[in-house]
RNA sequence: GGUCACGUGGCCGAGUGGCUAGGCAGAGGUCUGCAAAACCUCGUACAGCGGUUCGACUCCGCUCGUGACCUCCA
């Protein structure tokens, strides 16, 4: 669009671990995967901060001007749980204790987290695949495998062979692993017999009798591996190479490391362009996790309903805060932070209103096309929102002002404003009002309108006990009354 | 134990070899009949100890502290 737009966006490549200029391999396309959730219980808000975080790269990269094709998987079939002579995963676990069919399991978590997807108002993937629509495609990937000689058969399953590919490619490279490091620091054996090396991985694992979730494949009865469905279906929506693979930091190992090993092994080359990782949400300075059990799902934060919570929180003060800060940096939840940011959300979106009411004078006393690139600057800069919104409150101010009447825009930059403001507010950041101004109850502003009128006749005799207590009564009754120059305005509080 | 990060003012969080991040909270002021809102001003913060440098919060080393990964997790 305009010539703003075409600065270089950087992002870090956690390959590399360095920043680099994001050049797309077939521009203005743009192929990005992100690993999804497993959808074996609610989503906690640690994921939730990923899903958003890659929502803003989305919603980033299309605003200046990329052809986006978002895929973010849903896995439904359980990844094996650690003990895997048990041979039972989680998703069959998950059935088995609430008495359920697993693809009801699977159904029902899956909706749980669009629901909530929604709420935090992240766009929607332009492909969400689902691991069991692609069993076929993970066998074809498993017999390519084995093709190249980077995986065996034990007993109807097949597992990759690690140190046979480290030694001949290169592996550990995105997660800094040393091979020798890691075979001399391995846990014990147990219960994996069937492996020739702890760190061999299962690409498709045989399944007991008594496993709820399997297929039948050419090594008999079984499920796909862990990391298969990722490298699979990556490759059939975004091909072989593709420009963008996100997801939380704690998938770097083994997930993302084992995800280049397969697509090296079955199709010779690097999956990945730019690898994207996310850091962790904590809680006190500790990692939100499932096993800590010190996280709250996104119902519970909105309620308040959890010790750890003085009260509820909209879902947009709750996005708002994880887009002040860094995508890179570990974020720490606290009533006090998510206070601070709800004050500071609701004064970005007072002047987004006031900005609106704004008259337009006869000189420009802030510099806006300046804002603007800043505003640009710092997200081309790996994605920095809380830079941006820094220069957003820069704009607040500009826009406190003007109304104040103590600065000046013109109409020309008055407009520049707007549409910035609402392009990085509402596009960029995707904050979305969190009171319905559009539709306030006609009635209703008419009866407010009414009071404001009487205290108005109040004010003019000097009845300050009357006008006061139609104010505090308006409070009560949770309507805020402000004076301005221009007259008296309301809201709801 | 191995590997890797991080440690910024009351809280949350950017950033940088020398130039105000920002938000919230707090203090003072302007406006107002009062209040709310808004605007202006204010905190000389960068874990500790050394080193490099004209100059380091920013680079290097060590120490302390915290965390992540190494096993399922975004």
């Amino acid at each position: 669009m305009s010539e703003l737009r075409k600065l270089p966006f950087q992002l870090t490549n956690t390959l590399t671990r360095r920043k680099e200029e994001f050049v797309p391999a077939a521009p203005p396309h743009v192929g990005l995967y992100v690993c999804g959730p497993t959808v074996y219980s609610d989503v906690h808000l640690g994921n939730v901060r990923t899903f958003t975080m890659f929502d803003l790269l989305y919603r980033w990269l299309t605003h200046i001007g990329y052809k986006v094709r978002y895929v973010r998987n849903i896995t439904d079939v359980g990844h094996l749980l650690g003990d895997a002579a048990d041979g039972e995963d989680r998703i069959s676990k998950g059935a088995r204790a609430e008495k359920l069919e697993p693809m009801e399991v699977v159904q029902k978590y899956t909706n749980g987290f669009h629901a909530v997807m929604r709420q935090f108002n992240n766009l929607d993937p332009s492909i969400e695949p689902t691991a069991t629509g692609h069993l076929i495609e993970q066998i074809g990937m498993v017999e390519r495998i084995l093709k190249s000689g980077y995986a065996y058969e034990t007993n109807g399953s097949v597992y990759f062979d690690v140190p046979k590919f480290a030694a001949e490619q290169s592996y550990g490279e995105l997660s800094g692993r040393k091979i020798d490091e890691l075979l001399a620091n391995t846990r014990g054996t147990e219960g994996q017999a069937e492996k020739r090396n702890p760190l061999d991985f299962a690409i498709w694992k045989n399944a007991e009798p008594e496993h709820l979730m399997k297929w039948p494949s050419p090594w008999g009865i079984g499920f796909p591996g862990w990391h298969l469905e990722c490298s699979v279906m990556s490759t059939k929506y975004l091909g072989r190479t593709f420009d963008i693979h996100g997801g939380g930091m704690d998938l770097k190992f083994p997930h993302h490391e084992c995800e280049i090993a397969q697509s090296v092994a079955a199709d010779g080359q690097q999956p990945v362009r730019y690898w994207m990782h996310t850091n962790m949400l904590t809680v006190n300075g500790r990692k939100m996790s499932k096993s800590e059990g010190n996280g709250f799902t996104p119902e519970e934060l909105v309620s308040g309903d959890h010790k750890l919570l003085e009260r509820g929180y909209g879902p947009m003060t709750v996005r708002f805060f994880m887009l002040q800060c860094h995508y890179a940096s570990t974020l720490d939840f606290s009533n006090e932070a998510l206070q601070a940011a709800e004050r500071g959300l609701e004064r970005l979106m007072d002047a987004l209103d006031r900005l609106d009411a704004s008259k337009p004078g006869d000189r420009d006393d802030a510099d806006i096309p300046g804002l603007e690139q800043r505003c640009y600057d710092a997200m081309n800069d790996d994605l920095n929102s809380p830079v941006m919104i820094a220069e957003l409150f820069e704009a607040v101010r500009i826009v406190n002002s003007v109304h104040d009447g103590k600065q000046q825009l013109t109409s020309v930059s008055l407009e520049r404003l707007r549409r910035l403001m609402r392009s990085m507010v509402y596009d960029v950041l995707g904050i979305l009002p969190e009171r319905a101004t559009g539709d306030v109850d006609t009635v209703l502003d008419g009866l407010v309108q009414e009071f404001i009128r009487l205290r108005m006749e109040a004010k003019a005799k000097r009845d300050f006990a009357t006008s006061d207590a139609i104010r505090d009564r308006l409070i009560g009754l949770g309507i805020q009354l402000k004076d301005t120059k221009d007259g008296t305005t309301w809201e709801r509080v």
